[in-house]
DNA sequence: CTAAATGCAAATGCTTTGCAATTCC
DNA sequence: GGAATTGCAAAGCATTTGCATTTAG
């Protein structure tokens, strides 16, 4: 399935920009895997598999790919950004585990509910939303003892 | 009501550090209002106060306010860490407005017990959540003619 | 063809750190 | 008195930007 680069080149398209090798190589990598991911970790992925795209090329492309509803900011741990890529990949929200990292995704239509209703109330239009729940996971609390 | 100098006191003595007139200024400037801060703003109104404490002193300062469970990060738009303080000021989530900047603080119980549902589910324990919702307040949707 | 995109290296902006001088306990 | 703290300026890092060169359409 890769619808995904079908909708990259449609926004492109839309906005009169240019899908180039090496925006289908960062796209191309950034599905490859279901991991949340850094812009350090994306390069050095890419070099380990013989791309030489820069730096530079990835932070232009990462906010084409937001723009296009493909990729979104996730979770940081403390001031770090990551992303994680959208399109097939349901809404969630996640655990994060504050000793081994481990990130649990998971989704409760109760909860969004319960956020829509609140947004009405404030007269708040949502474009987006972000629950991340900080602890510590089943085999790390069993190591500390909780 | 000012128990929040004796916890922080209380927490440096601790750990062996010292409760210092520029520890002091900083703690009473967060103090001085319930609105979320950055490090910049921060340094700038203790300028203007006539303080002379240096952007290292703040930097050195905040992860001891936030140790001492009297400080905790905040939504950031973007990459930018903004902080709030915790003492007698009730856990909350957040709406931010994406034009404006407009920050809507909520709390919901329900979600809360629902978040504290999931964390048994996954047998997570969770030590801190956060919740943003991001898109336009009232004012600024109207006119965005949404 | 020609506007857009790339890589590089320099610049930026936030945060951290080394160090000499100062200060709390 | 001596370790902890401070301010300053320099160093670090992630990200952005200017520019000459290349390239998609």
């Amino acid at each position: 399935m890769k619808n995904y680069i079908d909708k990259f080149k449609a926004q492109l398209t839309l906005k009169g920009l240019r899908f180039t090798p090496e925006r289908r190589v960062i796209l191309k990598e950034v599905y490859s895997s279901h991991k949340h991911f850094d812009t350090e970790t994306l390069y050095e992925k890419l070099r380990q598999k013989g791309e030489n795209i820069s730096r530079a090329t990835i932070y232009r492309t990462l906010p084409l790919l937001i723009d296009s509803g493909l990729v979104k900011e996730t979770l940081h741990s403390k001031d770090k950004i990551n992303y994680e890529h959208i399109f097939g990949h349901e809404h969630h929200d996640h655990m994060i585990c504050m000793k081994c990292g481990r990130v649990i995704e998971f989704k409760d239509d109760r909860i969004e509910k319960l956020q829509d209703a609140l947004c009405k109330k404030y007269s708040f239009q949502p474009r987006e939303h972000r629950l991340g729940i900080k602890g510590y996971c089943r085999q790390c609390k069993k190591q500390k003892g909780f």
